[in-house]
DNA sequence: TGAGTATGTTCAG
DNA sequence: TGAACCTACTCAT
């Protein structure tokens, strides 16, 4: 479930697995093997993400930049390596653990120019230390893009995907089609740093859970193992107000709403 | 066995 | 705007 916080979490788990270690990369599936020797057998020197990008850096214009995409997967099992199952782009194997990844978008060698490039090129990442949620918001308030492009938009705010889209536009009541100039500086500011909260969560826990306090007891039999308001509830009552969850396509991207809790202005 | 689904991104038309 | 792509899993036939 690649959203921001499942690359921190794994930035924060390489870390401590691999970091400051000799590692053993290999391609089993080939199709990083050129790559995967020439940092085979290095020392990994940092693991850190920016939005949906992980950067695992063994040196000197030595990174691999990993992009999951919509069904990329690394495990976490501990040694002794077992043969790979399915397709498996890449393994790193340390001391106690290894990693296999599967299905990535991007699995690739780049240099350290590159890895600018590609911070460069992203928006503020709530889960960084260095965010500015300023650059975000100058972004938003003269856009007259909706919010739900505005907060999938990874050049405006980078980690955010349809889940934490759909969750955020919910918490805070907000209709999705609202143009970005619309909205009010002290609501954004509430949003922000309701996002930095939600999305440390996400981290600790390695899933996305959105439900307040207040409206958890009743989940466990309504909302199945989920815990959200909308997201993929089409249909389903709100759990809130009870009217049901609406769902359209936006942009491509399915876009899930309480007509009631979220109205258009 | 095959269809359908997915939290993402890029490219072609 | 739609298709393509990377993969695994669930459900229907």
């Amino acid at each position: 479930m690649p959203e921001g916080h499942t690359l921190h979490r794994l930035a924060r788990t390489h870390h401590r697995r691999f970091v400051g270690t000799a590692v053993a990369v290999s391609s089993p599936q080939g199709r990083f093997a050129t790559s995967a020797e020439i940092v085979d057998g290095r020392v990994l020197e940092r693991a850190e993400a920016h939005g949906k990008h992980l950067f695992h850096h063994y040196g000197p214009d030595l990174v691999v930049h990993v992009h999951l995409g919509l069904y990329g997967a690394f495990g976490d099992v501990a040694v002794p390596v077992d043969p790979p199952r399915g397709q498996v782009r890449m393994r790193i194997v340390g001391a106690t653990h290894y990693a296999d990844l599967r299905g990535p978008i991007t699995c690739e060698l780049i240099t350290d120019h590159e890895v600018d490039v590609v911070h460069a090129r992203l928006g503020v990442d709530p889960l960084r230390a260095d965010a500015d949620p300023d650059r975000a918001w100058t972004r938003i308030s003269r856009s007259r893009a909706p919010l739900a492009t505005l907060l999938m938009d990874q050049t405006v705010i980078a980690g955010v995907g349809n889940v934490y889209r759909t969750e955020m536009l919910f918490r805070h009541g907000l209709d999705p089609l609202l143009p970005g100039r619309a909205l009010a500086r002290e609501r954004w500011d509430v949003l922000w740093a309701d996002l930095v909260e939600l999305l440390r969560d996400g981290v600790r826990r390695g899933s996305i859970e959105t439900l307040r306090k207040e409206h958890d007891p009743g989940l466990l039999a309504d909302a199945g193992t989920r815990r959200v308001y909308a997201y993929r509830r089409t249909g389903l009552p709100c759990l809130v107000c009870g009217t049901p969850i609406a769902h359209d396509k936006h942009l491509a991207r399915n876009l899930f709403w309480c007509p009631t809790c979220q109205p258009a202005a």
